[in-house]
RNA sequence: GUACUGUUGUUG
């Protein structure tokens, strides 16, 4: 039974759910009586792929065949929830388990906490924070990186860095992870000052500075529009041992881009190609917008073709921001053409692919066209905003 | 003998 778990979980791990219910379904056929781990690793597997139904169907089995669920396997769901956003759920699930007798434990509260930080309960997962503690619970750097994320993300820098404070001088152990954490919500703000005293104290503690905490930094100078900065600090990054990887020339791409400096951006594409890396759909993206910024909108389209032929895919926000490009010139009919084409494809237009439509449409006067796609876009679902 | 959680990149 241990090796059929194991080799569950291998191919819970590598996505091929195929594979894991074939070995679950030939360890029954053996005899072999499932165990909670089992079923934890099958749960795990249809979460990570998003697919709730079939985890939670995974977990009532096990107690349809008298097995008693643990704290990790509770864990293993909540995540789930989580990963698609089902705060109610998880809510759901932690008063039940506490219902029936079980302790939570730091990583049950760490989930509930990012729960509730991704829907944007900062406010509540402050109080859960203040409570886990007396529940026997310790926060951990887990504990603590959730939560100035989400304070962060909130836009609640001030109290990011209080709790951040908080943990430092309490003497958690803490990580880099938690480092970074705190790094993105003040490079998010600009201040840069901030950002490289932070920097000193990660090295003053005795981390390195690792490639994400280069990249947060590379990112937040690119968007206030100072790509030179940005290549300045990916120059830093390297001299200082820390190897670029794939995300750090997206990043480098996408600054030249924004900034309309396409000759740069394209030029940092032949060196990531010249390092060995393999650019996806979204440098690409990050390339067409440079383009378009530089008013280089036939280029523009070649790049289109191009990316497919490097075998990158288009995906929504390549049309998005093609068809905003048009739209912006007035040029609605290939901005139309472009729209059937994405449907064609099988790739589901969004609420921003409506909305760069029906904003090009306006342009033209054509309210009634207008006044259609919007009624489109909610018979597909999509969300208004 | 086997498990669960946190940080960076593209479009309006």
């Amino acid at each position: 039974r241990f090796a059929y778990n194991v080799i569950i979980r291998y191919f819970g791990h590598s996505g091929q759910l195929d594979l894991a219910m074939e070995t679950f379904r030939e360890m029954k056929g053996m005899g072999l009586e499932p165990d909670v781990y089992t079923y934890g690793f099958l749960v795990n597997a249809f979460g990570k792929a998003g697919r709730v139904q079939e985890a939670r169907k995974f977990f009532d089995d096990m107690r349809d065949r008298g097995l008693t669920p643990n704290i990790p396997t509770y864990n293993l769901l909540m995540d789930t929830f989580r990963k698609v956003g089902q705060l109610d759920a998880a809510l759901e699930l932690f008063a039940e388990l506490k219902k029936r007798g079980f302790r939570p434990s730091v990583v049950t509260y760490n989930i509930l906490l990012d729960s509730l930080c991704s829907a944007g309960r900062v406010r509540a997962a402050k109080k859960v924070f203040n409570k886990m503690a007396g529940d026997g619970c310790t926060p951990d750097s887990y504990t603590y990186s959730t939560l100035v994320n989400g304070l962060g993300k909130a836009g609640r820098v001030e109290e990011a860095h209080k709790v951040h404070r908080e943990m430092v001088d309490g003497g958690v152990v803490v990580d880099l992870v938690t480092y970074n954490s705190l790094l993105v919500t003040l490079a998010k703000t600009g201040n840069m000052e901030r950002v490289w005293k932070l920097m000193k104290e990660i090295s003053r503690k005795g981390f390195r500075p690792d490639a994400i905490s280069f990249n947060t930094i590379m990112d937040a100078l690119g968007k206030c529009n100072k790509p030179d900065a940005a290549h300045e600090v990916f120059g830093r990054m390297v001299e200082s041992g820390c190897k670029p990887d794939l995300i750090s020339y997206n990043i480098l791409i996408d600054s030249y881009a924004r900034f309309g400096d396409a000759a740069r951006a394209r030029q940092t594409l032949e060196e990531m190609l010249d390092e060995g890396f393999v650019p996806e759909t979204k440098t690409y993206n990050s390339l067409i917008h440079g383009l378009g910024m530089d008013g280089q909108v036939d280029e523009a389209f070649a790049l289109f073709e191009e990316m497919e032929s490097k075998g990158c895919s288009p995906d929504v926000v390549t049309y998005n921001r093609l068809m905003d490009m048009l739209g912006k010139r007035g040029e609605n009919k290939k901005a139309a053409l472009l729209f059937q084409q994405m449907k064609d494809r099988g790739i589901k237009p969004d609420t921003i692919s409506y909305t760069v439509r029906i904003d090009g449409i306006a342009y033209d006067d054509r309210l009634d066209d207008a006044l259609m796609l919007f009624k489109e876009m909610k018979a597909m679902g999509c969300a208004v905003d």
